[in-house]
DNA sequence: GTTGGTGATGATAACGCTAACATAGTCCCT
DNA sequence: AGGGACTATGTTAGCGTTATCATCACCAAC
C-alpha cells in the first residue's frame, strides 16, 4: 500500500475515504455535510451510511483553513472560578451552541497582561469572535483585535468607545443607585469594599459621588483576592469594622463576598441589618437564600451572554446590529440586609 | 498586484509575509518560532523584529494541519453554572496553560446524548486530549473516543475499566462514610437527597448500603434540576420532611444544595441539627462559612484538575503514566450541621 | 587538498478540506 | 428540434503551516 492510497498516513478516516465508499466525490461528501438540500436523495442516503459505516468525524481544522470559517467564539473570563460569570457562559454557549458554535476558554487572573496573552494565543485559533469580560484591556491587546477584523464583544461594563459592541451595565449608575438606597433608608456611617477592577472601581466612583457632601466621607477598603471570595468578604469586614468602628451600612461590590461578610457577622454575633447593613452587587441566588436575604443591584449575567451572542451571531451572517452598545441595566432589589 | 503576491486574499498577514519582510524563508521563521535554537542569533533577531512589525499571528489551525499537533485540550462539563467544577477547571487550566495548551469547553446538562453531540463535536477539532466528567457514556461516545487515539482523562468518578485513565473519588465510599459518620452521632431517621447522576446514585448507594438492617430505610428524594442548586436544595427539603417527617438527620449530595436545605431550615424557624441534621458533600467555600457549618465529604476538585492535566501532558509527551486510574480521596469534615 | 562532519537555511510536498468553476444530464418552452 | 435554465456531481487549485530532504558554507582532520 503505497502513500495516501487509502486510510493517510495519520490512520484516520478523511473524507476521501468515505467517499470511495459512498462511490461518490470528496465535494459531494462536504455538501453532504453543509448543504444536504443540494444533494439527491439517495446519494444522501449512500453518503451517511458511509460517514457512519466508518465513523468519520470531518476534520474543521482543515475545514477552516479551506473556507476561513472557524465557528469557534473565544471567551476570556478574569477567573474560572467564575461562580460570577456563570449564569454569562450559560446564556453565551446555550445560545451559540444552536447556531453550530464551539466555545474556547480562557482565564486572565485579573491581570491584563495575561489577557493580551490569552487573546494572543486565541487569534493563532482564528475564532470567528472574541467576548471579553469589562473594557479594559492593553493597548497592544485592542489593536491585536481591530487588526484581526473578528466581531468583539467587551461585557459587563460600558463604554462609548468599544473595540467593536459592547454589551453590559452601568457601574457607576448602580453604584450611585446603591448610595441612595442607603442614604434614604438612613444610613449615614457608610463604608465600600471592592477590588481593583474598573467594574468595581466604577461602582466605587459611584457610590462615592452620589454620597459626597451629603455624608462623612466613606472608608474605602481595596482588596486584590480574586478566588476565594467569601473568605474575602470575611476579611474584609472585620477590616472595615476596625477602621471605621462605627459603621452603619457597607456596600460590598460582590454578592458573593457580601455573602462572606454576613456569615462573618453571624460568627462575631453582628446583627444584620440592625448593627450593620449590608448590600452586594450582581443577583447571584444567594442572596435570595441567605439569611437575612442580601439587598442587592441585580444584573442580569444571563442576558449579557444571550445579547453578547445575538451581536455575534448577527454580525457573522454579514448584517449589522441596530446596536453597538447595550446597556441591560440593573435593579435595585431590596431585601431584609439593608 | 496580482493572487498571492503579498498579503493573500485573506488580507491576513502570513508566514511568508514575515518570512520576505526578514529576507529568509517561511521555514526559517517557523523554526523561529517552534525550534529558536537552530536559528542563528542574527537571522532570529530580523525574524522577531518582522513578526513585530507585522503584528503576525501565526495560524495554530494551518499548523495542526501540517504537525499533527493542535495543542487543545477539550472538556466536557456537565453544566457550565460549574460553582461546582470551577476548581477542577482552574486546577486543569493552569497546569495545561503554562504547557502551552487551551481548552475547549462544553456542556451536556446532564444528558447523554448531548455528551455524545459534544464529544463529537469536539473531535472534529482535533484535540490532543479530552477530559470527560463522570464515567457514564453512550456506547458511541466511547467508541469514537477509543478510534481517536487520543488520551481520555474520566473525572470525579472511579471505574476499574476507564475509556482511557480516570482521576475522581470513590463516591460509593464516600456516601457510606457519611452514614457512618451521622450513625455514629446517634441519626437514625435518615434520609437522602440527590439527582439521577451516576455520581449521585453511588454516593446513595453506599449510604444505604452502611444503614442497611441497622435502621429503618432511609426516605430517598431525587432531584432532575441542575442549574438553580440552592432552591433545589430549598424545595427538596421540603419534600423530605412532608415524606418522613420525623427525620432527623439528612445527606444532600452536593454542599450547594445542602446550603440551599440549611437556608430554608432557617427561613422555617427549623434548627440545625438540633431538629435536623444535615451532611453534605464536595467540600465548597460555603460549607465553611454557612451557619452552621456544614459537615461534609471534601473532594478536591483543584487535585483532580491538577492531576488530570498531568496525565494528559505526560502522555503526550509520549510517556505512559505510572498509574491510569488516581483516586484521590475524600475527608469527612464534621462542622456544625450534624 | 580532499574528505567528512556540522550548522544554517531553503525548496518541495503534503496535511484534509472547500470555493469556484466545469460538466453532464434533465426538463420545459417555443 | 433547439436553446436556455436548472440540478446533480466532479475537477482543480488553493488555504498556511511543518516534515523531510536538499543545499551550501565552513572548518577540522588526515
Amino acid at each position: 500500500m503505497t502513500g495516501r492510497s487509502s486510510r493517510a498516513a495519520s490512520g484516520r478516516v478523511r473524507m476521501l475515504d468515505v467517499a470511495r465508499e459512498a462511490g461518490v466525490s470528496a465535494q459531494t461528501v462536504s455538501r453532504v455535510l453543509r448543504l444536504p438540500e443540494k444533494v439527491a436523495e439517495a446519494t444522501r442516503q449512500r453518503v451517511l451510511e458511509a460517514i457512519d459505516k466508518l465513523n468519520y468525524v470531518p476534520d474543521l481544522t482543515a475545514s477552516y483553513l479551506a473556507s476561513n470559517r472557524s465557528r469557534v467564539v473565544a471567551l476570556v473570563l478574569p477567573s474560572v472560578s467564575m461562580s460570577i460569570f456563570a449564569d454569562t457562559v450559560a446564556g453565551l454557549t446555550s445560545s451559540l451552541d444552536s447556531a453550530g458554535y464551539q466555545l474556547l476558554l480562557a482565564h486572565t487572573d485579573y491581570s491584563l497582561d495575561d489577557e493580551e496573552a490569552a487573546i494572543r494565543a486565541f487569534l493563532g485559533r482564528r475564532p470567528d469572535a472574541m467576548v471579553l469580560t469589562g473594557v479594559e484591556h492593553s493597548a497592544r491587546a485592542e489593536e491585536l483585535l481591530r487588526l484581526s477584523g473578528i466581531p468583539v464583544v467587551q461585557t459587563w461594563a460600558l463604554t462609548s468607545r468599544p473595540i467593536d459592541m459592547v454589551v453590559g451595565t452601568d457601574n457607576v449608575g448602580a453604584g450611585s443607585a446603591l448610595a441612595e438606597h442607603l442614604f434614604a433608608r438612613g444610613y449615614r456611617r457608610l463604608a465600600f469594599v471592592g477590588n481593583t477592577e474598573l467594574r468595581s472601581r466604577e461602582r466605587r466612583d459611584g457610590f462615592l459621588a452620589a454620597l459626597r457632601g451629603r455624608v462623612p466621607e466613606p472608608a474605602v477598603i481595596s482588596h486584590k483576592g480574586v478566588t476565594q471570595l467569601m473568605d474575602e468578604g470575611a476579611a474584609t469586614l472585620a477590616e472595615v469594622l476596625e477602621r471605621q468602628p462605627d459603621t452603619d451600612a457597607i456596600f460590598v461590590a460582590s454578592d458573593i463576598m457580601a455573602a462572606g461578610a454576613i456569615f462573618e457577622c453571624h460568627r462575631r454575633g453582628i446583627r444584620v441589618p440592625e448593627d450593620v447593613a449590608i448590600v452586594g452587587f450582581g443577583g447571584y441566588d444567594i442572596a435570595r437564600h441567605i439569611t437575612p436575604s442580601l439587598t442587592t443591584a441585580e444584573v442580569s449575567g444571563r442576558r449579557i451572554g444571550e445579547l453578547a451572542a445575538q451581536l455575534i451571531i448577527t454580525r457573522l451572517a454579514g448584517e449589522q446590529p441596530e446596536q453597538s452598545v447595550i446597556d441591560v441595566g440593573f435593579e435595585i432589589v431590596q431585601r431584609q440586609s439593608a
